[in-house]
Parts: structure tokens; sequence; C-alpha cells
DNA sequence: GTAAACAAGTTTGTATCGCAAACCATATTG
DNA sequence: CAATATGGTTTGCGATACAAACTTGTTTAC
């Protein structure tokens, strides 16, 4: 229960780094399509080694971020997932990018 | 209940970036120790600008993963803890900023 | 024609995580 | 002695990432 007398710890400074890409799986979700422009869920899958089920959840994580967007059709009587980054998604991509190469470099070594 | 006859996902590849490293605090509070080689709980508080609990709970766990050292003593008749990595700890932090520094340049930009 | 297998994903279950708030032990100060 | 400070540790909990299970429809085997 709240006990004014007692000091707080200020809370966490936020961190600049975008957790949402942050994530090693959903990374290479990005990057996959940063440079294809556009891709299947198939195609990803094969790409990244992500199982479907990590694949499917990631990808919405991405699209509810608005990083990307997520188109479905039918093709040949079967489902088919087109993927495409949003504008948005390719700024936060470069951003999250310089970003790292920034912080990676300043450190001798 | 186990299916027999139901196909399943192959286990996730298991991706090459070192968590214990890539969660932003720990990497700060490495890299922090890195350069300096050894210092005090306080002078990490300020340094990284994370909480007390915050800070001790990722230096239990970098200290779980052998990448750490903590040092407890009396100094004055307060607590005093010096934090220092270990060799092993040294290297997975140059191994982690070497694969991350190759995974940002292997895509043009 | 119907049971079994396949295809392309989605949903669920769960252990773990990261953070903030609460707590603790000792020391000092009014 | 009661309150406050110091230097941390522990607890509570919502969010996360992954694997396993499920779903919806289609094709193949018999």
């Amino acid at each position: 229960m709240a006990d004014p007398g007692r000091r707080r710890d200020r809370p966490e400074t936020s961190h600049p780094v975008d957790r949402m890409i942050h994530e090693p799986a959903r990374y290479l979700i990005m990057a996959t399509l940063y440079v294809v422009d556009s891709a299947d869920f198939l195609f990803l899958e094969r790409q990244t080694g992500l199982t479907k089920g990590n694949l499917s959840s990631h990808l919405s994580k991405l699209e509810s971020a608005g990083y990307l967007r997520i188109k479905k059709e039918f093709v040949d009587k079967k489902p088919h997932t087109m993927l495409s980054l949003t504008k948005e998604g390719r700024k936060a991509f470069e951003a999250y990018r310089g970003e790292m190469k920034r912080m990676l470099n300043s450190l001798p070594g």
C-alpha cells in the first residue's frame, strides 16, 4: 500500500531502441522485406527460418505497429498472404539501423 | 494430447544473437564495465540511468550467465558492491558487437 | 465417397522477462 | 527514539517469444 514517506526510485529513463525491431526475428523479417519490397508468407518462412506459428504472430505485431501491410487473397483456391513494409516501417527500420550502428561504434574496437 | 498423425513445425533454428547482451539495459552495463574495467553499484546506477531495482536484477542475471563478477564488501560500515566483467563476459561482449556490426552492415545503406 | 494427408496459416499454453513498486538492513540525524 | 538516508534486494505483474495445437479448406488414396 502507498507509503508517502518512502523514497522511490525515479522511473526508468526510456531507452531509445525500438523494441519492435530489436527483436531478432522481427529484424530478420523487416530486413528481408526491406530489400525485396514485397514477399509472400512461405517465402518469408523459408528466408527467416521461423516456424509458421511464430512468423504469423510476429507479422501480426508488425502490422499492429503500423510497420507492415498484410494482404490476403486466394490463389489456386488456396490462401495466399502478401507482406510488405509500410513507409513508416521502412523509416523505422532505417532509424533503428542508424541508432544501432552509432551505438556499436561509440566504443573503441 | 499427442496426435502422431499430425505434421509439426520444425523447432525454431536457434538465433545467433546473444540475448543476454541484446537486452539494452544489459548492453549498457556491459559496455560501461568494458571500458572502465571495474565500477561500483552507484557509479553504474548513474552511468546507465537504471533504477537500483532493475540494475540489481540485471547484474544478478549477468552474474548467473558467468559474464560478471560481483564483489560485496563493507566500506565505512556501508555495503559496497564492486562489479567487473569476467574474461568470458568480455569475450561475449566482443563477439556480440562483431555479430551485430556484421548484421547491420550486411544490408546496403 | 469418404478417410487420410496436405497446405497455409492462426490460436492457445506457458515459461520467462523486464520493469516498477515494495521491502530490508544498517546508519545517521533531529 | 522516531524519522530519514543509504545501498541495495525481492516481489508483483503485465507483456513477450516460442512451441504445440488447432482450423479451414483442398487434394489424394482407396
